[in-house]
DNA sequence: AACACAAATGACAGCGCTGTCAATTGGATT
DNA sequence: AATCCAATTGACAGCGCTGTCATTTGTGTT
């Protein structure tokens, strides 16, 4: 900053980040000068000698589905009216991006790591725990949490939204998922479970291809679903993409929604109320999930009180809508 | 860092940026002192001391929008890949948010910054242009770029759609949208000019509603339509999720598409080509314009040739399916 | 063995801010 | 008028790296 318009850099500074302390006239030739310039002070030097970066690091696996969008919002909505800077980082639903992303934002010094997931890479929870920087790990429940831990049991949510279908009288229940990410994999495993509880068979009743979970890939996989010669009479998706793809498909092939065959959805999208039929789904609370986590964050970061909680379960709630009915058999 | 471990700090960032050129004894000393301690450098420091910040800005008016979220994960491809940190931000669609976005980001000395968009304050203008760090506009076609400008043309976009409508021989074409951002505004510029062009009237027939763009605001809007003694016989919508959420109510209200009413979305989201029936669009080409962006940003840093192009139109592509077809009348 | 040259390592200063403490100024108080 | 105190302002050093140049070490050549 030229502080060749007139006073000392300190002053500019303060000028800059409190101007209340500056003499009125200094603070107008100040800001006269810092217009005049289009003057932005340097951040990384203000980093360096207050070593506060009034930044935290967000770690989502994808920017490509909604759930997070949803959830970043929130989080920015919390974060930025407190005054800090949220750095999204993107692993791409990998572990070492995810190790690599952490380093990343350790390097710049965030006040606190957000991660969706609870699976990391050895090195990953050593950097995470070494740093002292509250971690907050989100969307699962963990049962040897970092730090402090938000989410929702997987699995109990894929094991309840079986039981659902199951207690509707359907029998054959298929469970179909793109490529299965770690919480994927949970609600699966729940469904299996539940499955077996009521010595139903899921064997060759599981669908799965590479792609993510997407509208196209839930209306190819239901197409390929309904070129068997039983077909299912209701189909559990892993989320309401794969959901609404299918329940397309369904129309173009004929076949009736719910009566001849039920879809179940999962995360409750926003559109779920609004197909037709409307697609009964699991409500995963994303944007409480964010708030709360930006909260946790805050407080860890101020440390008022560290009778902070370590780990809050949000909970699911399955939402029955048109899309699943009894069974008629 | 430990340089307790042996050796000077000096040979310590050698090591770690450019392993080879430190003997293999040292670098083995130092690999196990930064893996003993968890040690991650300090950007900050890196970044004042080498003025070298490997970062680029992004500034997206919502992360709320599939759109987006695509045009980002191009840039994230082809940065990631050349070794630059990418740093989004968004602006909520607010022009101050967006001037405070690129204040955020020059007070990182980013080396390049792609912004959503060519209409900013002034205040944002002279900031961009007084950084001299490259910038790249985009989505829509600049008068005056700043600097770099890859985009389409949003207005003819929506002029040519409406055309097709028109060709179709509709007469009575509803426009549908929610919040008017700048890039809807434009396409509803376009879609009258296009009726007026045929001398068609478009009074009354533009129906707005102050959210953001979803399936849920384009069931609620059809819905109202339909109330109307004479229902449009063509609605164009001014992105895919209102015409998804149009052609589901449509499909409740039991007015048949496109027998009833034709339906033309914007984008051409992933789901549009498996809805039923199909959703005709029109196809915005965002995964290049990320990749274009991205590559322009780089040779701008690097500044080989600065014969670079300085506006290039990546255009659009209006795709027929199911949901549009011949009027009857 | 003497020399030249490349490779490996280190010393030093400085990037642009801010924390800390000292100095100055201008009333208010007695 | 002398004293005191709060409000302003500035001096200085240092945050943790890296650019630059100097020094040391090792190897090959004649």
């Amino acid at each position: 900053m030229a502080k060749l318009a007139n006073v000392s850099a300190i002053t500019v500074s303060r000028a800059l980040r409190n101007p209340d302390i500056v003499s009125p006239a200094l603070r107008q030739r100040i800001e006269a000068a810092v217009d005049k310039l289009a003057y932005v002070p340097n951040l990384a030097a203000s980093r360096l000698a207050s070593s506060r970066s009034h930044a935290v690091g967000v770690i989502v696996p994808t920017l490509y589905n909604v759930i997070f969008a949803e959830y970043l919002q929130a989080l920015h909505e919390v974060f930025l009216g407190s005054g800090f800077q949220v750095v999204v980082v993107n692993s791409r639903y990998s572990k070492s991006e995810e190790e690599q992303a952490i380093r990343t934002l350790l390097g710049q010094r965030v006040e606190a790591i957000i991660i969706v997931g609870v699976d990391h890479t050895p090195m990953a929870r050593r950097l995470l725990k070494q740093s002292r920087v509250p971690v907050i790990e989100t969307f699962e429940l963990s049962e040897d949490p970092i730090d402090i831990n938000i989410g929702l049991s997987q699995t109990r949510a894929g094991f309840d939204a079986t039981q659902t279908l199951i207690a509707n009288g359907h029998q054959k229940i298929g469970f179909v998922l793109g490529h299965p990410d770690v919480r994927a994999a949970a609600r699966l495993s729940g469904y299996k479970q539940a499955m077996e509880q009521s010595n139903l068979a899921w064997e060759g009743l599981v669908t799965s291809l590479p792609q993510h979970s997407t509208v196209a890939l839930g209306a190819q996989i239901m197409n390929s679903l309904a070129e068997r010669k039983n077909i299912p009479d209701a189909v559990f998706c892993i989320d309401d993409n794969l959901a609404l793809g299918a329940l397309m498909q369904c129309r173009k092939l004929g076949l009736r929604v719910p009566e001849d065959i039920s879809i179940l959805g999962f995360h409750d999208l926003e559109f779920a109320a609004y197909t037709s039929p409307s697609l009964s789904s699991v409500a995963t609370h994303r944007y409480e999930l964010g708030q709360l986590s930006a909260n946790a964050a805050i407080s860890a970061i101020v440390k008022t009180h560290d009778n902070k909680e370590k780990q809050i379960d949000v909970g699911y709630k399955i939402i029955t809508r048109q899309s699943t009915a009894k069974s008629k058999t």
